[in-house]
DNA sequence: GCGTAACCTTACGCACGAGTAGGTATGCTC
DNA sequence: GAGCATACCTACTCGTGCGTAAGGTTACGC
């Protein structure tokens, strides 16, 4: 239809690598914008610059191609985490510079990333992967805060320990959720403000603090 | 079709205000069950004992209906927590009672209250109206915290206020999700877990520590 | 220069589920 | 016990969007 008259082809053939990086970019950015349902893969086809049944052939069935978007984006994420927080620092030196690459990459994919977690969180066939990757990141967190007890001599329940961490994570997510809808705020200062909450709570407990509830 | 000939009528007409009620406990069930796009208004219908156009009548749109739940798991949240923590008590009163109430409110609706959030969260139609809720519970927190301080003669930046408050309300999110997947968890235990996270870490802020980055 | 394979297209089938039209039974009022 | 309102049903329409069949076109090897 279009005819390819003029001189300059209007697009280029490509390799196979490239055009499936063009078609997770579009559909990380139309998931995000529509959410996995609203999103219709003829959109994401024409904003790769691509027809669909290049996506089928390539990426599979939407859900498969979710799961794709899902798994290069976490991937991505846990490489710029475990990149930043050596395992042979001390634990607030670890703690610091995890979450400050956390916020980082949160704050370099705004959009892309916060938005797809929000996603995976309620859709029944992601959900499962998505608490995969979290549980990694919890058991990560966790180990550090162990790791911290044990050169203290002090040691805590396991449970303890993971809901701890739960916390914490539960607490960072969602303060790279508040980073997500404030394209003003800068990754740096939330990671900072983060640390306050999350290291000064910690040290506390480290040192064998306990709240208990009052009058039984 | 299905012949009404037994002695006993299969089942009982009903007032309006009864089977609404029926419905959106079933719609509440489902929709957590399933999500909000999986969910079919067919087994909605079913679950409640009652026929589609019955619900179209009453409850309206599919939207309609999930924003109806909405409404009322969230004002009877609320209404739990606000009638727990009193306004004049001390700053770590209200938040063991607030928490309490919460995951107490939690544990006892298990699956219909988690995944309804995790549901609202990501669909966009949705957000809004689950982000406005989370909002006056950032402020309820925001406000508690801000009063002690005051009482305490020092002061701090809204936004600071604000992003602790957010974290604050993060971790507890999260620890409800973890209730919500661990059926054999203790309501009681988790808020006191809850508790020590916040507490010991927002006692330290309160005291006016600070935790600042190394070498700039 | 010509075959072949990879790239890319248009145009359709088809299922699924939201929402509705139109009709039936039941309780309540007088 | 007639009439009216309300509760309730079966059985349909119809849009939407996933996934595909079948066929063009460009690069590249030989």
């Amino acid at each position: 239809m279009l005819a390819r008259v003029s001189s300059t082809p209007t697009f280029k053939r490509l390799p196979r690598a490239v055009r499936e990086q063009q078609m997770l970019d579009a559909a990380v950015k139309v998931f995000s914008r529509r959410g996995f349902h609203a999103a219709s893969m003829d959109e994401i086809a024409e904003d790769a610059g691509i027809s669909k049944p290049m996506v089928y052939a390539y990426l599979g069935t939407k859900e498969e191609l979710f799961v794709a978007c899902l798994h290069r984006e976490g991937t991505r994420m846990m490489e710029a985490i475990a990149g930043a927080a050596a395992p042979d620092l001390p634990a607030d030196e670890r703690l610091w510079r995890g979450l400050r690459a956390f916020f980082g990459f949160v704050g370099a994919h705004r959009d892309g990333w916060a938005v797809l977690y929000r996603q995976a969180r309620g859709e029944q066939p992601f959900a499962g992967e998505l608490a995969t990757m979290r549980g990694r990141l919890v058991e990560v967190v966790a180990g550090m805060l162990d790791h911290a007890l044990r050169v203290e001599g002090r040691e805590v329940g396991p449970t303890d320990l993971e809901v701890v961490a739960y916390a914490l994570v539960g607490a960072t997510e969602s303060l790279a959720d508040w980073l997500a809808d404030h394209p003003e705020a800068d990754p740096e200062k939330t990671a900072t403000r983060m640390m306050n909450v999350a290291w000064l709570g910690a040290a506390q407990l480290l040192d064998g603090a306990a709240w208990h509830p009052p009058q039984s």
